[in-house]
DNA sequence: ATTTAAACGAGACGGTACGTCACGTCTTAGT
DNA sequence: ACTAAGACGTGACGTACCGTCTCGTTTAAAT
């Protein structure tokens, strides 16, 4: 039985089907399986419906992308070697252990063609950054310290999740965290 | 005029017409505007000789991947911040002013869909980083801190590249360099 | 200005589109110059759009020749003689002076690389000559010789059309058809 | 063990191999499989050693056509009646147990793209028909009316081979030739 | 006896068409 | 207004053959 139009208003149902439909095909099948047509398929949604509310393939890829944003814990350690570790800790874990990894990886894999990708793109990853450099700016370094230093750690954790090196370990974390932190002043 | 067989064996003027287009495709209109059948209509060749040859659009894109294996200068101003800047400014230059820019981040694209073209990448990746690491241990750090300075500079500039900032100017490049030195003792 | 889905139904412009340019390809360049693409192209139709309706080229041929079922006029002269006297000389009219006859022989050649193509010619051409030999066995003779006879005068007129000589002139005509009549019986 | 070049001169191995594998492959698969490229395959042949010696498809189904040029029986049963009778039961036979059937609907279909097909078609229909006439001419009707007969017969002929009713039992072609017969007078 | 000439197999070449897939847009009919 | 459905034009995908071309080999005929 196909789900129906509730009235002049979004059907919840429809978005969850819709959202949920796309991150199992992403999971199964990585992002050359993940296409509207696949998605509206499994979802029994139709395609202007996924249209109306997500301007393009991409925008429906870092809707899903944005579901794991709470997924993510915070960290309060103290220091602010301390947040840098746990924050690469849990980032790792966080693209290890959710379909995050390979989300994460699609929509950068497909903003290299699309320039809106790239553009919503930056700016959800504007936000992160902003909201990481705050957290680390609690530890009493300057905002462009703090900037730089969020630079280099996402950077950092980028470079590993494009190289499949999701689990580095303790104490390599440490030992970047630890250079990051030495570099940025005191 | 046209190109003709040149019997039972590759031509390698086809060969090179088909790199030299997919070249200047994917520079002018990145990895969208690179399809074999572009390729094909630049290169004034026949489809069927491009997959003769690469078995999909992924190896051609490889191809011309690989053609840049040695396009970069190489560095040595006697201190060892000094050689990250050069680096790095060498790196983002390389990028910006030859066709290796949009080639390398569409390969990067290509391979979160593509495990050969993954593969192949990260062989590539591991070679030149090993190249920059034995040059930053020149300067008297240990091998370690070689690879690790070398890791988070080339993090950065690959950040840098996917985020479209191949013009970070040279005091930022100074600041994420003496940063980095900062952090790697001394 | 472009034909445009009417939504999930049907688009008759396009089919008729379609059938427009299939026809007159067919009637300006003949059987090879009868392609998908070419009739894509003409029609200014999407490849898919056709094969959507029709699986293949083969039977987007018989569509078209299905178009031209009813343009043959009927006859009634009063005597047999005079019936199939009519009979070829109106065939023979509507061939050369319509499309028709280029469209019968590509379905014809069509047929002998295609069973499908052959079963659903034979089903049609059995449905003509029942009519035909209907009209003949009003003058009073069997079904038997109705039947005969058709298949006779038919089979002249398609060795006629194969062989190119659609204008065979009212004596040759009349001497066939006194051939024919005097042979079956009285 | 491939066939070699014999010197400066045409090689009957390969003319041979080139005929036998075209013949085959018209009976095996029908005009669909014949390509050149699948003959020269099955021929083990080079595709140029086919298009020296015909100058396309067309030709060398041609070629496989002529070779049955003298396989059908003659006939002399004594009564016009009879040689029509055993005309069309050779001839039938011929089609229904040789692969010049198939071979024939070939050349047909062809003929409708290819003009130089169907002039070559013509000129053997030609040919064989005037011989046709001849041996009924012996019986004693006049030349006009043994073409007029051969034509009728050989029309009732290709119709049954294009709608492939090649057995149409000794009943039918007995009424069909005391038709004709009856209806050339005498 | 050596050279020349042409045929041979192989297979690459630039093309055209095939039939399939997904794109993003559009309209319908129903809730 | 919003839904599922699905048609539309576009254009790339990878494959099959087309007819042409050149390669390097082979061998008979002409020197």
């Amino acid at each position: 039985m196909a789900r129906k139009s509730i009235g002049a208003q979004r059907n919840p149902e429809s978005e969850k089907a819709i959202l949920t439909a796309a991150r199992e095909l992403l999971a199964e099948e990585g992002l050359s399986g993940f296409s509207i047509e696949a998605v509206a398929r499994r979802a029994h949604a139709g395609k202007p419906t996924i249209y109306r509310w997500w301007p393009d393939r991409t925008r429906l890829l870092l809707a899903v992308y944005s579901e794991f944003k709470e997924g993510m814990r915070s960290f309060d350690t103290g220091t602010l070697e301390g947040d840098v570790r746990a924050f690469l800790t849990n980032l790792f874990e966080f693209w290890r252990e959710s379909p995050a990894g390979p989300v994460f990886k699609s929509i950068l894999a497909e903003s290299q063609s699309d320039p809106e990708a790239s553009a919503a793109f930056a700016e959800y990853h504007h936000g992160r950054a902003a909201r990481t450099a705050a957290a680390f700016a609690r530890r009493g370094i300057t905002d462009a310290d703090a900037k730089l230093l969020t630079e280099m750690v996402v950077n950092y954790a980028w470079g590993q999740l494009l190289a499949n090196r999701l689990d580095p370990g303790d104490a390599e974390i440490a030992r970047v965290a630890g250079m990051l932190v030495r570099g940025v002043g005191r």
